[in-house]
DNA sequence: GCGTGGCACGTACGGTGTACGTCCGTCAAT
DNA sequence: ATTGACGGACGTACACCGTACGTGCCACGC
């Protein structure tokens, strides 16, 4: 009956589409057959079980980055421009955030940043182990950066919603946050981001002009 | 029936110990009231729902932190002590780490850390702003190298397990990540952390000493 | 014509969170 | 001492979840 035969991609693509609207919470096979117009089980017969098919949902939006690599650039822009793309995720699918960050894949799709990223860091002169605990460095950035913007909003509002509600801390016990509510109370996520990824970046650069460590 | 009388404490206390016995997916209302040998409904006199017990469960680990702060020492070992303190939830509560990142809190555990951060970078010479922005710079990266550290180990093996199957890929698409695979393999996660750390540190001396930016 | 295999689907089972009603022990006021 | 209120422990019930299993249909190779 349906005019599309029920495929794989098409199940990871209703996924996405029902987190993306209702928030990851809100995923269940049989809302997912609902939304296809399908019976809850069909979907077995292209997706083994729940957890592989989240494992699906995050290769599909990682597969999703646009990794436009420059090599007449400098390496360090080339750095910086990775971490953008990855950062992207946050932009294009806000809500699968989550389920990308906490599921490792070992699949193509998961692995693809890591080979660029370490060519990168290789041709920026450092050697093995060293650009690997650069990479593991920027990848920790990334993610912690990614949840922070996300937000901890898995299910609750689209986007908005102050962090906090700073105005009932108590001033005397926290006088600092009392001081700095303006501050911690907005957060431009792309100033904040690239504010870290500089100082990550130039601290490299400084490491690499010492002859690394 | 029970000698102690059923409290919020210990229904939070039964909820950590599970977790860390079992992990976080194993926790449900009816298993948490078995180990306590009580009726399940009975926990709702003491705490309104699941996701509030969850974060008073992450609460409660985050209040274990051992904030040592030593005025005489210089800014940069003061930050260092703060982040390493923080660190330290992934050691003492490994499985229930996810459930700490992933919610965030405006308790005065989870803003007693935020605080004494504050008052460190301020003490430090850091404007307000500065300081908000470097705080939420090593929040991400702390937040990251702890997810990274628990593994997406939700639920499977203990603490081992190598991260990835390395053996897998195909040297001709992953030529680096071939190369790097021993690196990439395994993962001295206290010597990652302090290798990021010292650079966030001195990143943020140096910038302190350009006169800020 | 006739297996045969893949796919859609229904049913069923054991699990989940929690709303609601009931019971009972304790304590305050009469 | 009696009564009344009240808080906490508990059982039942409901809607929902993931998924194992069996059934039927249909399109194909022989």
């Amino acid at each position: 009956m349906p005019a599309e035969p029920l495929s794989r991609p098409r199940i990871v693509a209703a996924a996405i589409d029902l987190i993306e609207r209702e928030g990851a919470d809100a995923v269940s096979m049989r809302r997912i057959a609902a939304d296809l117009g399908v019976g809850v089980m069909s979907l077995y017969n292209h997706v083994p079980n729940k957890a592989a098919l989240l494992d699906a949902v995050a290769e599909t939006v990682l597969s999703g980055i646009e990794f436009t690599d420059d090599p007449d650039a400098g390496w360090t822009d080339r750095v910086r421009m990775q971490a953008r793309a990855f950062r992207q995720i946050a932009h294009h699918y806000p809500r699968c955030t989550m389920v990308v960050v906490s599921r490792q894949l070992q699949s193509p799709a998961g692995l693809l940043p890591v080979e660029r990223a370490l060519a990168t860091l290789r041709s920026a002169g450092f050697d093995g182990e060293e650009a690997v605990r650069i990479l593991r460095m920027f990848i920790a950035y990334i993610v912690g950066s990614l949840l922070r913007e996300v937000g901890v909003t898995p299910t609750f509002a689209p986007v908005h919603s102050s962090p906090v509600d700073l105005r009932k801390v108590d001033p005397a016990l926290f006088p600092e946050i009392d001081a700095l509510s303006a501050e911690l109370g907005s957060c431009d996520h792309e100033a904040e981001f690239e504010f870290g990824m500089e100082l990550l970046v130039q601290a490299i650069a400084v490491r690499r002009e010492q002859g690394n460590g």
